[in-house]
DNA sequence: TTGTAGGCGTTATCAC
DNA sequence: GTGATAACGCCTACAA
């Protein structure tokens, strides 16, 4: 028979006779044949890869939104290619975001949770469709978010240790996206709001190590009795250093993280913090790419909403 | 000029005139043109993509190991495409293992660290080059590996404990890449080496619940004063559920951990653990198809060594 | 040093 | 319903 019917039976959208259906499945099995797909995409230009962009692909927040984004892809028949852009130095920048786009690709995802994902963002062609997965709400240029909200996150957690009768709430920060990472930005809100003049910020990374330092400086000055960190790593450090310095959470100090890692609730004291759903927010991602290259028109933004998980570590101040 | 000058300039094999050169070269900057790395696979036979196949890409081990795995591909001019295996069921399993491997491959990474990894492993084609990023070190057929060798961390740890004067060390497991997980198997073997007959193991999952369920019954037993846990988060399920029973960590009790998670030092009290470099594995698990494309004949596996790293949730037992 | 021609694996467009 | 054939973007003999 010729080529042209066994391509009829594999792609199945013409119809063939049932004897030769039969006889090309047959050598399909016991040959173990399967299509090329970079010959399939050379010829009829579908593609069906998309590539995830990322500063990082192990800490929590970005290897579960890894994580959605996979799932959904592969539910969609889409392969997941990662490209690690670790340095904004042009060179290095330039090197791994070409080394992704030579494959002919569906589209990007950048995970920007960081500064680094804005760059990455403008370090793509216009020509490609690409959407990110952020943490803030905001506006940011043309490209498609999924967003977390981690601004309402930010805002409900800091309300909450002020309703405790807090009189200040102090904030060790991740490294942020922008001028300030979006919970920054939820914690000064609610503080302004409330009428308090928000202390200066303790500027940390991203790792138990850098809380544990900030910590340390938190033990020292005896107005702090509540604590927001930008992540659950940075929590438990701070709440080490606190320890070693002799202060109880909650007794004399609240402590509050961020994203809810399994680890959380297991802690000595469970730890209260903002749980955000970075499966669903890697699937949304997805959706958006998908949406994107089915109708050929750019999708709208999405938002997510965090939620404050209140456990064992946040009380009234001391009297 | 023609269509094989600018392949010529572009490829750098053959030497093309200064003239020429420069004028495809501004042609490149300009227009953004990028080689198409399908075209270019589908007629030389080179292919510049690795796929990973794992269960999971979010817990520490999984997670490290592929980043070691992305930036030595990476630093080697090689995409990463990954692929989660989420179910042994045939079906489930055929179509991830066909989604991926229907692009051209330069070679496969499996990550067998669960039973699902070594089925995944026999629904490769023995086409394609192979290799395995793997806990014990074992005969395993004849895929290459690199090993972490974590059989000898665990007979390590537990002769710790025992020359701590334990008379028994209990185990809780995570789930087996075989019959016992390589941790399993040293824990074992360290205690008929020493005489000691090993107490039932008692069987759980991957994370903090399990631990802390596992705990639960540990706490019950007063014949207990040692555990040794198949990873850090286990450990600290185990270590609530003990607090919450008023047996004391290390005073009463002492728990080792597996992997040094970054949280593991942050821990109260500080966790002894076994340290494992994945990111080191993932590296050289990808050097070893490097080396198989590279040569044409199969790699020998390696194998590291992981560390024990006492802090202080281990002690003497009481008296 | 440069151009021409053939082919990689697949699909789409024609005739038949 | 089936079979030729062109074309996708690129590389590589080979000829000039």
């Amino acid at each position: 028979m010729s080529l042209s019917t066994v391509s009829r039976v594999l792609t199945g959208r013409t119809p063939v006779s049932e004897g030769l259906r039969a006889r090309v499945e047959a050598a399909v099995a016991e040959l173990g044949y399967r299509p090329n797909a970079a010959a399939q995409t050379l010829v009829s230009g579908r593609r069906s890869t998309v590539a995830v962009l990322a500063r990082n692909t192990v800490r929590y927040g970005y290897a579960a939104t890894l994580q959605g984004i996979e799932e959904a892809a592969r539910a969609s028949g889409f392969v997941v290619t990662i490209g690690v852009i670790e340095s904004e130095e042009p060179d290095a920048m330039k090197g791994a975001v070409d080394l992704v786009l030579s494959q002919p690709l569906a589209g990007a995802i950048v995970v920007e949770f960081d500064a680094l994902g804005v760059a990455t963002l403008d370090a793509l062609p216009e020509s490609l469709p690409v959407v990110a997965a952020a943490g803030a709400r905001r506006k940011v240029g043309s490209r498609p978010h999924a967003f977390l909200d981690d601004e309402a996150g930010g805002r409900e957690a800091t309300e909450y240790l002020l309703g405790l009768g807090h009189r200040t709430v102090h904030h060790v920060a991740i490294p942020a996206t922008r001028a300030r990472s979006g919970r920054s930005w939820g914690w000064r809100a609610a503080m302004k709001a409330a009428g308090v003049e928000p202390p200066k910020v303790i500027q940390a990374s991203y790792d138990p190590d850098s809380g544990y330092d900030a910590g340390q400086r938190l033990a020292r000055d005896p107005s702090v009795t509540a604590v927001l960190c930008g992540n659950d790593e940075l929590a438990i450090g701070v709440m080490r250093a606190l320890a070693e310095a002799g202060r109880r959470v909650p007794d004399d100090i609240s402590v509050v993280g961020f994203d809810d890692q399994p680890f959380a609730r297991m802690w000595t004291p469970p730890l209260t913090t903002v749980s955000q759903d970075f499966v669903g927010l890697g699937r949304r991602t997805f959706q958006l790419l998908a949406e994107w290259t089915a109708t050929g028109r750019k999708p709208r933004s999405t938002s997510a909403s965090p939620r404050l998980v209140v456990r064992s570590s946040t009380a009234a101040p001391p009297a």
